[in-house]
DNA sequence: CTAATGACCATTA
DNA sequence: ATAATGGCCATTA
């Protein structure tokens, strides 16, 4: 565990079905809170899969989806189908939240 | 080395 | 409520 895209990736993989969490929390995970913004990447270009790293459950703070390299509309797809409730495309955090 | 690039965030208008 | 803005930071060209 060295790159810091290698610690996403592995705490990503811990998040629970049905649950998500948001780009920040995953950057404070790996200690650097700050850098919510290069989470996103590290996820975009991540080199596993949406099977082992789960990126689809990784929000904004503001509760939308955010981005997804397969797009969007798929990324809400897959949250509805774990049990996800989703209205006006935003998330409820206090809900569905998980933290690490 | 510098500059550009985003799956972001919080504040402000 | 939406839109713009400045800040942030790992990675890449």
């Amino acid at each position: 565990m060295k790159l810091f895209s290698e610690k996403v990736h592995l705490i990503v993989k811990r998040i629970p079905r049905g649950r998500v969490t948001t780009y920040k929390e995953v950057a404070r995970a790996v200690s650097r809170p700050r850098a919510a913004r290069a989470v996103g990447n590290a996820l975009n270009r991540n080199p596993y899969g949406s099977k082992r790293v789960p990126c689809h459950r990784v929000v904004r703070s503001s509760g939308l989806a955010g981005g997804y390299a397969k797009g969007v509309r798929v990324k809400i797809k897959m949250l509805r189908k774990e049990g996800i409730d989703i209205q006006r495309g935003k998330i409820n955090l206090k809900e569905f939240g998980f933290k690490f």
